[in-house]
DNA sequence: ACCTCCGTTTTGTCTATACATAATAGAGAG
DNA sequence: CTCTCTATTATGTATAGACAAAACGGAGGT
């Protein structure tokens, strides 16, 4: 029957129109959580599209984490059904590179040690497990950038325990070594205490951006990084996907 | 000729084992930004997939911003093959709704101006812009979690002059009255000014998270929103999306 | 030199069809 | 009543074919 081809009835594409019919009363919060949304069948109708340009739609909406889709149960709005930013965590020494700075790197200590209960918790392994924590310091132009501090899991990487960190940092060289599947921050605001005031140069209680780390591989924490930018020498910029209503 | 079916050999999707096989030297290295990528045409041949199954692979591995895409010239690495993270930014009434906390929202201020020079840079409209400047606060149990100074541009939304903002948040109005098509987002840290922690009831210099978020219609900024979070009651998370070789 | 028009290449979107996969509901056997 | 098998439903993946749109390159005219 081949209806008629609505490709550019000036609106976009179809399934970015289907997209935000579908997405406008979940980000509006006229579709709750939980709510059903029609099968890609009855949108097939609805829409007057092919089954495909439909699944296109809605997959992206499940990308985006916007719905869950379950096989023979339907489609879904999500529980969280929240805005999603792309944020780009740029490797420091090729940042400060791509500006065209001079990127310097020192190592502040490395030692061995065993997780005690604190790091277990934090990195969510057995209290005991052999680790390697480092300390250095990544420089643009002579000013401090970025200090890291960072605990490697020996039982999974145990060519650690050989490397001293004292020409490469440790988060270029894990990248260069260990294959990672999967990582999670959290950003936070914190004040310098005096020691990190001091490693950085800049007066205690100065603002700073700190990224917490932590990367897997399968189902082990690889390694745990804080990453602490001085407040007024960094950002993280991002930019929305576009999910919107209308 | 309709080649062997390879949907289960094992290694998941087709689609999957493409976007890995051009995803795993990019990440790896051994294909420098700039590199081209082989054409569609290629890849279905090599890989005896249709192009279609070619096309998904690509356009996602676009989407993740490994690859950029131009008609007639081709697919080529992308110049910032940067590790992404996909980071959720929630609405803040939504998110201390969530908790079981209870929300509450008060005006502070709201005026009728023009954009100054420092602003129609900020929001890169022309100097003279109409705006409405609004400043708020978002408080969870009584405990403010959310300091927002808005600007919005009247020539985009001239139906915010006559909103009073006084009982429902500029963020929450906007989403309900304006679409919009993408955002622009910085994160930083700063120390909260004497008037800033004075309206958020913490000392002067404690260390917030600052989120400068920057709103579009087609190609002309809605709104600049700039929401200070005392650093100690707001942390952003994120988590990796699976961009790995093999 | 410059401009216009046209053919080619490559990606972008859409369709109709097919079979695979997961999960549920319901029928039938014990 | 409980277990098992089967039919049904909805999503997941893959294909071949088609046309659209952008951008480049070259032929030909001025």
């Amino acid at each position: 029957m081949s209806r008629q081809r609505l490709t550019r009835s000036g609106n976009g594409p179809v399934y970015e129109q289907i997209r935000r019919a579908i997405a406008e009363p979940i980000v509006s919060g006229r579709w709750r959580p939980g709510r059903r949304i029609p099968s890609e069948m009855e949108l097939t109708k609805a829409f007057s599209a092919s089954r495909m340009t439909v699944n296109r739609a809605l997959t992206s909406l499940a990308a985006e984490g916007l719905i869950v889709r379950w096989r023979r149960r339907g489609s879904f709005v999500a529980e969280r059904a929240v805005e999603l930013s792309v944020f780009q965590i740029w490797d420091i020494a090729a940042e400060v590179a791509r500006s065209g700075r001079t990127y310097s790197y020192a190592l502040i200590g490395r030692e061995h040690t065993v997780a005690d209960d604190e790091q277990a918790a934090a990195m969510d392994v057995p209290a005991g497990t052999p680790l390697v924590a480092v300390s250095c310091r990544h420089s643009a132009d002579g000013v401090v950038v970025q200090l890291e501090q960072r605990l490697i899991n020996l039982t999974v990487v145990p060519q650690a325990a050989e490397e001293t960190f004292s020409n490469i940092g440790p988060g270029r060289w894990l990248l260069d070594h260990v294959p990672w599947s999967e990582a999670e921050h959290v950003i936070r605001a914190e004040a310098a205490d005096a020691k990190t005031a001091g490693l950085m140069g800049v007066a205690q209680g100065t603002a700073c951006l700190v990224i917490e780390r932590r990367t897997w591989q399968a189902q082990t924490t690889i390694t745990l990084a804080r990453l602490i930018h001085p407040g007024d020498r960094h950002a993280l910029t991002g930019r929305f996907r576009p999910i919107s209503g209308t």
